[in-house]
RNA sequence: GCCUCGGUAGCUCAGUCGGUAGAGCAGAGGACUGAAAAUCCUCGUGUCGGUGGUUCGAUUCCGCCCCGAGGCA
């Protein structure tokens, strides 16, 4: 039996059978999902993140699903805060949550504390450090980092001018070294069980592959249609989901019809490599192999 | 039939003025603390199409053959 107030988590890698093996626990457990999915929480993205039917989703109540525009922004933190809410007022109704998806840093940010005291995004300092970038350097900007928090610098490449950027930012914003601010020890912000369910890797590639040929024919080249003469910003934070970019480009004339649904199946596969390699380093997790006989999972 | 250009890592191609070769992508492993379907790190031996010749030594030069693309007829 699950703890009072406690959750059970889902991960793995896309294309693995989460969606079903969620569906299945929340019916059998009087649940309801909390998706953990960072492209799933758009609105108009269907075909290609693979959201849940309306079926689904009627006969299994979801949760951090369509509640964002497509140019919205969005960010790990903000993720930790409306999940809270869900999964508090989940638990006062007496039901299970399950949190469900393959966004690892999401289920991260949720389960662990952070305590990044007030370090948000800050666009004007982003900014200003990629112009620093663009006119000195990599290595200049991560210089920059040296001096200011070192035992960061240490730990993020030059090359990773995105993580370093950030870095100067947390200082910057903060006044405070983002690697003093980094708890060594994660504390739980719940009691959970956690699932990560994966399968053999050529398996793995053949079911992505086989769901990539049948997003194109469900119409994901029309879904990316429609949500660009909605107004959908091409270089949005949403439309640079697998599938959808390489829609973009295939739009634009610049790959072929081939070529698109050959590189969406390639990305996928790259990401759920990235994946399987994340959840690794959560050492609460219980790994299941999906292709034994689907798990009874004991709560 | 003749001429030209190709045939090098799973794929696309670089290169060796003759001393047995290297990038990108793929693939594998890894990192990730407010952008995460993002971003980044590490890992490259393959009869250099086949076969003869020249040479101390040929994937590199020469001959012949096979395969592919184009041109002339």
């Amino acid at each position: 039996m699950v703890q009072k107030n406690s959750l059970i988590v889902i991960g793995g890698p896309t294309a693995v059978g989460k969606s079903a093996l969620g569906l299945e626990l929340a019916k059998k457990h009087d649940g309801e999902i909390v998706s953990a999915d960072s492209m799933q929480i758009y609105r108009g993205m269907d075909i290609g993140t693979a959201k849940p039917t309306l079926d689904e989703r009627k006969a299994v109540k979801h949760h951090m699903i369509d509640i964002l525009d497509i140019n919205d922004e969005y960010s790990a933190e903000q993720y930790k805060d409306d999940a809270d809410i869900v999964i508090i007022d989940i638990l006062k109704r007496n039901k299970l949550p399950i949190v469900l998806g393959g966004t690892g840093f999401y289920i991260k940010a949720l389960l662990f504390e952070h305590n990044f005291g007030y370090a948000p995004k800050n666009q004007e300092i982003r900014d200003k450090y990629n112009n620093i970038l663009n006119k000195f350097g990599k290595e200049y900007l991560h210089d920059l980092l040296k001096q200011k928090d070192f035992e960061s610098a240490k730990k993020i490449h030059p090359n990773d001018t995105k993580k370093v950027i950030r870095a100067l930012e947390i200082f910057e914003v903060s006044g405070q070294k983002k690697s003093t601010l980094a708890q060594k020890e994660q504390k739980k912000r719940y009691n959970f069980k956690m699932f990560i369910l994966c399968c053999d890797r050529a398996k793995l590639y053949e079911r992505i592959n086989k769901r990539a040929e049948e997003m194109i024919k469900n119409g994901l080249i029309d879904e990316v249609k429609t949500l660009i003469k909605n107004g959908a910003n091409i270089n949005s934070q949403a439309m640079q989901g697998i599938g959808y970019k390489e829609t973009v480009e295939y739009l634009k004339n610049q790959i072929t019809k081939y070529e698109l649904i050959e590189l969406i199946k390639m990305r996928t596969r790259n990401y759920a490599k990235r994946q399987i390699t994340y959840f690794k380093g959560i050492k609460e997790a219980i790994w299941i192999d999906i292709h034994n006989t689907l798990p009874d999972i004991v709560l």
